[in-house]
DNA sequence: TTTGATGCAAATCATTTGCATGGGT
DNA sequence: ACCCATGCAAATGATTTGCATCAAA
């Protein structure tokens, strides 16, 4: 049987506010905006939501530097980061993409998922 | 000019802590082999080093979870992190793995550098 | 002698957790 | 009613930093 998940008005602001969310927020991005609707959430709740709506496979997690970003979109595709603004964008590589993992298939080694990150200098820091 | 990067016991016994290391080894678990040898060194000067030894591009950093490992290896290869140990494996892709970049050229990003990560469960965890 | 490097401890940053209470089901 | 979720604050873990002293150049 499933854990029941709990449908509160935390969980329910949490999820709008990234839902349709391009800029791979923080939590505490996140936290500042729910708070817009919220203001006595908690940011241990951002917290906790966020963790579960990972585990059910509905936001992605990016580590960049030592701070996790969220990001709504699941379906393949890979990030830049700009080494300047730390701005993420998104890279969609749809050809060769899906076919990465299977390079690793050695006795043994299960590859569930791949996760890959350019590096570089974006459009406006460049300038 | 340069500024000078003074040749300190502590810098050499860092160094030839990690030279030969495949294991990718954590700041912390470098400070723990390298206090066999210097036993008064500070974690702090272990964190100093290994930061100016990236900086110089003697070492990469790679991020699991939320902690740096270290490694040694510079030239272009790929990670495989086992979900279960954690244990991190290096993985050479020879022949894709250089043209990676150069699908995201568009005006104005320019990419320095790539990871790629693959994620699953490694030999010793299927078991 | 000059000034970057060290050791120590306290500070910081992101994230997690314990606990009493509140709210979905 | 049951028991998961919340708010708060304290705890944690990894890394950084201020400062007086030390040692490479």
């Amino acid at each position: 049987m499933e854990k029941a998940r709990r449908n509160t008005r935390q969980l329910e602001v949490i999820l709008d506010a990234i839902r349709n969310e391009t800029s791979h927020p923080t939590a505490d991005q996140i936290y500042e905006k729910v708070r817009e609707i919220i203001p006595t959430i908690s940011l241990g709740t951002v917290y906790r939501n966020l963790q579960k709506l990972v585990a059910d496979g509905e936001l992605q997690v990016l580590t960049v530097g030592r701070t996790q970003h969220f990001d709504p979109l699941v379906r393949n595709h890979h990030h830049f980061i700009c080494q300047k603004c730390k701005t993420v964008y998104d890279v969609f590589l749809d050809s060769k993409a899906g076919s990465l993992p299977s390079f690793f298939t050695e006795d043994g080694f299960t590859v569930t998922s791949h996760q890959l990150a350019l590096y570089g200098t974006c459009k406006n820091c460049s300038a």
